[in-house]
DNA sequence: ATATCTTATGAATCCCATG
DNA sequence: GCATGGGATTCATAAGATA
């Protein structure tokens, strides 16, 4: 359960769209919108949002059924609203939306947008072609991504924000550095921000115990976006709301919000979610620390670093085996080839071994512990602030 | 007996040009190319290139000068190499270079082009459309990156590499995945890289103390892109070579290089280093082999070396289900008969099963598993064949 | 009650040799 | 070309079940 989440028993207004008026500043302001967004935006007044953050379909373009090694099925993400016909068609949607956004963006107003490589070059060039000039793209490392089930790429382990300005020339932007850098421990917050996926308590689920959403972003994610980049008393934007999360911070931390969502269902559950949430007190906001990576040193590291060459020899601390070093980090002896630790199981005959404190390496005469080469390594990136 | 090719007699030498002739493979191998990298492509054979590293000018757009808060300023890339006059020049560019990287590139190989957030969109889109196939986009988390002197943003720590097959359809491409897992310690390689960027020894520097190049990238970046996408005796062609990282890299591990550099001095710098850099000995190269890539053992053959007789009783690792060894290497469990993985997933319920993993045969009061009688044999295959 | 084991699952562009 | 089938493939986290 979220730090932040807190029950409280407020009320969201709700918005239909009977008339083609334009909306007054008390109906759509902290209200959840039902509709397409693109058409949902022509009714807002022009430049009337700080801030937009768009989570975007993205197009995955999946192939068949994807099965985990124990043959259950990954439940992947193929409705409807991620269905497109062609990369053209993606970027006429793609456009449109953008260009809603941009004409209710404020000069001074920043938009973020999240996708993956599925999609984020395409979003990222019409921004730049639309003429929203980036200030920063953005990491989520996720702690615990999906595997690659079948062992043919690497682990898809992040996704991509891009944060943009209105124009090129935007001047008085928000941009909180010395609040993200005192949450950071001070050090100046990075491009790359490590945090886990939505799961546990914080994701929405069904009576019948299923998400209520495919794509259900975390609150800490959203935490950083607004803290970053918005003040209190601002008017946040989501184009795609899905169940609420962007909504559901911006309250909390005493932002207006503005969300559109097509489906009524998604919609609906935003709205008790939103409604559950308070307003954190003024000076309770600081109350999440930063996930600090531990900087996790792997045996490639240190031949990628020229501290181990390949082809040089291992060994156990009384010279009883021997192993050579391979380019690629594994390690071979014998007939046996992998890494530190399954090596050094095999040639004791063991289950398993600790590779760190296991082998060897010889340096002028003397055998020199590889954990202590990895020491070094550690405190390098330690001190760089990794 | 290394899988290397025997490297010709052909020095890495220059190739100029004054005639308008297809060069033959002994000309352009393993050499430094200097030109404009679209009219050199031209010249290479159809197919030719199993892997591409490509770092493009990043189109920076920067204004003014910037300064440290010591006043210091900052030496930044402002060459005329990195001089777009619009998004559209930048496009067109990356379109003709990206085209003759698609002519020379196999059907079976990949290609791999770093970027940053100014240029790295406009790059994935324009690959995208020309048919090339993203297989992950990866994060070059830099350790040690330069501030944001300003405090406007946040720290710029990251680049982005996307690497991608020349068709959807690809097949047979290379991923040494159990080599990348055995480096990391046994884990699969994610999505995102945490490595120094290139300072102190490695950093090219001139005569006078300067730094030779601007952008010069870290070997251990090279490393893991050449690690985990080439064999041996690959041919690894840089069409914006700069001083010659990938080619240098390249050689170490047994790879032909094949690198374009448009400035004549860099590409002197380059191929002094490159002549200065030793191939690794054979034994380093090797990497973990792929399951697959084992001889094919059939179950049939458990029964003919008499490890397992019929009439043997196979289980599984909790005796939930058992079943029968027939003499012609099929099993039954019940009224279902077949193959160790067939009924493995019939007794199951699921769709498949690896038979091998699945079923186990007590021997002395302890349960093995068959994969580890397959072992036995496949050792005494690997000494026979030896 | 506590510790341990088992199961479930997440924005995924996820096999390949043989006939 | 396509169909077939052997058999290869996962990490972090949370929640539930068992000891």
């Amino acid at each position: 359960m979220s730090v932040l989440r807190q029950r409280a028993a407020v009320s969201s207004s709700e918005v239909s769209f009977h008339s083609p008026a334009a909306f007054s500043a008390p109906d759509w302001l902290d209200s959840v919108i039902v509709g397409d967004c693109v058409a949902a935006l022509e009714r807002l007044p022009k430049a009337s949002v700080d801030l937009i953050f768009a989570d975007p379909p993205y197009n995955l373009q999946l192939g068949g059924d994807l099965t985990r090694p124990d043959q259950s099925k990954v439940d992947a993400v193929n409705d409807d609203w991620d269905r497109f016909d062609s990369f053209e068609a993606y970027d006429a949607f793609t456009r449109a939306w953008l260009l809603a956004c941009r004409r209710v963006l404020k000069p001074t107003g920043t938009i973020w947008v999240i996708g993956s490589y599925h999609n984020i070059f395409r979003v990222g060039s019409i921004m730049q072609d639309l003429g929203f000039w980036v200030l920063n793209d953005i990491i989520w490392r996720k702690a615990n991504p999906m595997p690659n089930f079948k062992g043919k790429r690497f682990t898809n382990a992040h996704e991509t924000l891009i944060w943009a300005s209105r124009d090129r020339e935007a001047k008085g932007i928000t941009f909180n550095y010395e609040a993200m850098k005192a949450f950071n421990d001070d050090l100046q917050m990075r491009s790359d921000w490590l945090l886990p996926i939505c799961t546990g308590g914080e994701r929405l689920k069904t009576a019948g115990g299923d998400k209520v959403h495919p794509t259900q972003k975390p609150e800490a994610l959203l935490w950083r976006v607004l803290m970053s980049s918005s003040k209190p008393g601002d008017v946040v934007l989501d184009p795609f709301l899905g169940t609420g999360t962007s909504a559901a911070v911006a309250k909390r931390l005493g932002r207006h919000y503005v969300g559109v969502e097509r489906d009524g269902t998604y919609a609906d559950f935003a709205r008790e979610r939103i409604a559950s949430v308070e307003r954190a007190p003024d000076d309770g906001l600081a109350v999440v620390t930063p996930r600090r990576a531990e900087p996790r040193v792997p045996f490639g590291s240190l031949i990628e670093a020229g501290l181990i060459q390949p082809g040089d020899r291992l060994c156990d601390a009384r010279r009883r085996h021997v192993a050579t070093v391979r380019a690629d980090g594994s390690i071979a002896a014998g007939a046996v080839a992998g890494s530190i630790h399954k090596v050094g199981a095999s040639v004791q005959g063991l289950e398993a071994c600790n590779g760190w404190a296991y082998w060897h390496v010889e340096k002028q005469g003397a055998l020199v512990l590889i954990d202590e080469l990895r020491g070094r390594i550690r405190s390098e990136l330690a001190a760089a602030g990794a």
